[in-house]
DNA sequence: AAAGTTTGGCAACACGTATTGCCACCGCTA
DNA sequence: TAGCGGTGGCAATACGTGTTGCCAAACTTT
């Protein structure tokens, strides 16, 4: 039923080897009648190769694996997407888990990649505690985080500079002469939040700004989050501008403001970050701290790949650099829909 | 370095044979006692099966592919995440391949997939032509499609109710008193694209209505497709309501009246097509015909079972029910954001 | 012509697992 | 004591590939 490599080798009347040959350029030469004959037998016999077996005798399978705490997150979806592609380019394939912000599920998806062997690994930690690190650091297999860092591990974490970012997109929303500024942030328990917040805290003390003591509001990362941050902290009109930690809230806020009848950004400005796609065609688009997807998704696997090649090399890495899109939700004029997604074209 | 079966055995002072029989619930029974010590064995050297071996000696990987024509685009990523879920429900790995509406990508992850010997695969055809078909049909592997015809294949289709659905959101714009309900669809070369107009026509004719010639517009699904849309058919007044037909374009469609200064739902309504979840965060939130994402994910994956099972049995596969989500766009009251979005509880 | 060198190719093995044929042993019955 | 069924376990093989040791023949050099 299925042709295997003797077969091919069979019709044209060499050994198997010899179809090896040709088809990796082998280590062996092969005479060019030789090698036409092989072609043409593996052509007329639809011959492909076995890539388990391959994977079993190279000990590579050119797949890498990345877990992910929400794949219903655009973020998560858009990071994904970027670092995809960028193992596409280098000839990977990418297994994706979602975990779905449960730490049972990460772990089992940690623990079928490592079954899969992978040959490398991409964790965005689910918050909380991650339970799959003991089995992740044993198996020996390279591997990184990405947005969040791990605590307690030895691998290296790729993350934004989020605490500059914040900072930026406060300021912003400072120079548009907002001062009551709150802050709707993420879980206290991970990283990228606690940085943001601490961005935003420095923008307000530059400034002279004291924040009151109920401004600051934490929850998940996620639009309904985001929606009920909005009616809980914006109700009462004591906010003229808020920062929010992730575009995925502020779309969700963005809702709740329509419905409290507070207008955007005429009674409270928005600022948030990430820079998704969908932050450019809500009503208004949103200003946000835009992070480079693409260039993460490359500087992830480049990095992944390096630590494949020489496991033990200490490497200490840059944050990713953030750069602000303003658009309507802040008070700047709102750009045409479409366009303030390719930041690139307008800098 | 990496621990095999055969360490195990040896210090569980057995045969790796024993090994398998106990990680297996092998095919031969083990002593109670043995069982223990293998299992001790296993944990305290940390033992993970290698799963490439496994597969290779199987001819089973556990693993599926996806190819989907543009992940950035919601409606595939949900459609994505849900066949991941099913698929994860039960014990399968999911490859998923973005071609980005590029044959060429297409072809490159149906041959890697192919390569990588994955159990079966869906298919979700880019427009155009298909150039990997022969290479799929020849290869043996099962396989089904999705949301799109493939032309000239043998293999299942898994579609929604699009002219139904089509019919019935355009009979709810009706409904509402709109009599010059335009249509914005995406490429004409798709069968959902296609029948989606079918239904906006049907509900027109039995209304008695006769659409002008001018009012239906053909692109691109996505947003800045929508976008276009929006301006190049909405700007002149003509229409009081428009079928579009996907989510994502109405997203477009709702930032161009803005910036053409038309109100929605006042002057124009809207009803569009899929049901993602951002539909339920607009401003206004999105009247929509949501597709059952979760169930579709489920039928999907036990679809291709089954066709795995009995490569040849022949199904006919109904097409999935599409169920209307009143919202604000069409004139219908806004429910609270994030609620809209569980249909099954205000149904 | 003899010795060295290059070319082209084949047989054999290894990767790590699942499974099957076979066997030793124990306890029971006649 | 001989026969017999059942239990538990082992050696060996196959899965399909990449690579290496080895060799024959052709070609080059002395």
């Amino acid at each position: 039923m299925v042709v295997r490599r003797a077969d091919v080798a069979r019709l044209a009347g060499t050994s198997p080897a010899v179809v090896s040959y040709v088809l990796n350029n082998g280590p062996r030469k092969v005479a060019p009648d030789t090698r036409a004959r092989v072609l043409a037998a593996i052509e007329q016999l639809g011959y492909r190769p076995n890539g388990i077996a391959r994977s079993l005798r190279m000990n590579r399978t050119m797949t890498l694996g990345l877990v992910v705490p929400d794949m219903s997150n655009p973020f998560f979806a858009e990071l994904a997407h970027e670092i995809e592609e960028a193992a596409f380019a280098q000839n990977y394939t990418l297994l994706i888990g979602n975990a779905a912000e449960d730490d049972g599920r990460q772990t089992a998806y940690v623990h079928t990649f490592l079954a899969r062997q992978v040959d490398g690994l991409f964790l965005v930690p689910a918050h909380g505690p991650v339970t799959c690190l003991p089995e992740l650091q044993r198996s020996g297999v390279p591997w990184i985080a990405l947005d969040r860092t791990v605590p307690g591990a030895v691998a290296p974490a790729l993350l934004a500079d989020n605490r500059g970012g914040a900072r930026a997109a406060t300021e912003h929303l400072l120079a548009h002469g907002r001062r009551r500024v709150a802050c709707i942030a993420g879980p206290q328990d991970v990283v990228p939040a606690t940085e943001r917040v601490a961005g935003w805290r420095e923008a307000l003390a530059e400034a002279g700004v004291r924040p009151s003591g109920m401004s600051v509001w934490h929850g998940e990362f996620g639009r309904r989050a985001g929606y009920r941050a909005g009616h809980e902290l914006l109700a009462h009109g004591e906010f003229d501008a808020v920062f929010v930690a992730s575009d995925e809230q502020a779309l969700g806020v963005l809702r709740a403001l329509l419905e409290l009848g507070i207008r955007c950004p005429d009674d409270v400005a928005i600022a948030s970050f990430d820079g998704i796609a969908a932050a450019g065609y809500s009503t208004p688009a949103l200003t946000t701290m835009a992070q480079p997807f693409a260039e993460m998704g490359r500087t992830a696997v480049t990095l992944l790949l390096d630590r494949m090649e020489t496991p033990d090399s200490v490497v200490d890495i840059q944050p990713m650099p953030v750069s602000l899109v303003a658009r309507g939700s802040c008070g700047c004029p709102d750009p045409p829909g479409g366009e303030a997604d390719h930041p690139e074209v307008t800098s």
